[in-house]
DNA sequence: GCCACTCATATCGCCACGGTATCAATGGGG
DNA sequence: CCCCATTGATACCGTGGCGATATGAGTGGC
């Protein structure tokens, strides 16, 4: 057999990631020789190199990336195989539901509401996660479904999208653009969130040359707009409800709108992720014949 | 940390499939009582109990059945890693190709052919099985890219078809429906295979009462329908390379196609895959266009 | 009611894994 | 140019986890 061991793939993908072995080790919390002999002896029961050492240097190989690529995904498949049994052997296991805040469309305490009248309803726990966070803990069994906006990294993951709204532009109200009409993408580059917020346009990935934090807090992303120093692009349900008066929403030319969907891993069988998803696309449905009617 | 191991993964699937310590013991070349205490040793670390024992029986609770699952996914998860670092670790890493003869369309040395002139490509490794095991060959890391026809559980796989091709029923010469036109789903029910082949269409699972063994040898099958014991349902391009005169080919009213598709893990990110995916559609799509000059 | 079957418990022995001490190689700085 | 800091490798030792054997205990069938 294999005899490929979680212990062997951990202290890899620690050494991969690090590229050093004293770092490694202190990350697994275990001193340096014992790491250096077990990916040693990881090395000679595959028969493969998986890095290149020196003793001033490490690199992957590539078989040493195929590794460290397919180590995390066992990883995560194990760690997801520990979490979701351990929910299950609960009295009462909970529907985990990871989405992020103001993200939800405003529909959350309709779509909770709507899945308690099921008869396959469970506890449900909420997760609260940074942008981002939502797939990673579908894949490593935190969450058993999850609310986010498309697109995302669906590996693994099945889904189904529940409404589709636009999106403006909120950007200083002394700001002149927000004088102007029709503003082009091209017009906003080069001000985009850092990271976390929904920068991933199709202006593409954000500005190398920007030295401001990442930030992942609605109030600060406001501050920073009402300051002038980036724009950001909310879907329309975000802007009713979080109106300021420092702050300006306009329209900008081909700005892809904003997608919500709820997500799950593709081995759940569970009748309580199914039952969500049929809660969670009722209340969608229902709240976009009610935008048709008053919108 | 979890600390779940992949021993003790094995351990638990071994005996959730038996039901039974002493047999799983015994598959898995141990004795049984170090077998029961990994087991409760693995229910204590977990604080949930994953099966029913009686001294007399043993069974799965609900959390077993979940551990069951994702245990099964986790373990070919680590397997994967470990056969696909192997191949990566090879002077000369293989594009390791699972298919089932005939379901190919005829295509399979064309798009190898095609494939090899593609820069990306390296050294094909043919890997024969009988239907039903490309995926899971996909799944554990056995093979890098599948042919096979859809549809087919595509869970941790994208894919892409590639072509559809009407489906006839084989039935033997002197059968008295060979000589009636227009035949129905309904004329052939309770004489499908029993399993292996393509017997999963929309008249459902095989006949449970059938005492047939399961055949994947398609000279087995041809005997059998020659017999008139069964009816089967090939494709277009399998029945042109295979007439036998024994047997006869007649429409059936609202028999799905089949479709032939090309099939990779979604964590592939290999260039020899992409190579051979784009291969595999070049010579479906040149093959269609021939059939529309000349069907 | 006895026996066969099956899972649990007790105890022993080994080796795998981790720790400490030390070596060896390499690259940068004085 | 040589020395030293850095970093991975080697040597050796101790412990604990894991598996084997022997045995016990509960249960269903005849």
């Amino acid at each position: 057999m294999s005899g490929l061991e979680v212990r062997q793939l951990r202290y890899f993908v620690a050494v991969a990631e690090e590229l050093h072995f004293g770092r490694a080790a202190e990350r697994l919390g275990m001193a340096q020789p014992p790491l250096s002999r077990a990916i040693r002896e990881l090395e000679r029961q595959l028969g493969v190199q998986l890095l290149e050492r020196t003793t001033r240097q490490v690199a992957l190989t590539e078989a040493g990336r195929v590794l460290l690529r397919d180590a995390r995904i066992a990883l995560d498949a194990v760690t997801a195989a520990d979490r979701r049994v351990r929910n299950a052997g609960r009295p009462a296991p909970a529907l985990r539901l990871a989405f992020k805040p103001d993200y939800d469309a405003g529909l959350l305490p309709r779509m909770l509401a709507e899945y308690q009248r099921d008869p396959a309803a469970v506890p449900v726990e909420l997760l609260m996660g940074a942008r981002g966070e939502q797939v990673p803990a579908l894949w490593d069994g935190r969450a058993d479904v999850a609310m986010l906006p498309t697109p995302f990294d669906d590996r693994g993951l099945d889904f189904e999208p529940l409404l589709t709204e636009p999106r403006l532009v909120a950007l200083a109200v002394d700001d002149p653009l927000a004088a102007r009409d029709g503003l082009e993408p091209a017009d906003l580059a080069g001000r985009l969130l850092p990271d976390g917020a929904p920068a991933d346009d199709e202006t593409g990935a954000p500005p190398p040359g920007s030295v401001l934090p990442p930030c992942r807090d609605l109030a600060q992303i406001f501050n920073m707009i009402e300051l002038g120093t980036v724009v950001w692009f909310p879907p329309l349900s975000l802007i009713r409800r979080h109106r300021r008066p420092g702050i300006a929403y306009r329209p900008v030319r081909g700005l892809r709108p904003s997608t919500l969907a709820v997500a799950w891993p593709q081995a759940s069988r569970s009748p309580a992720v199914a039952a969500f998803v049929r809660a969670a696309t009722e209340v969608a449905a229902t709240h976009t014949a009610e935008d048709l009617v008053a919108p």
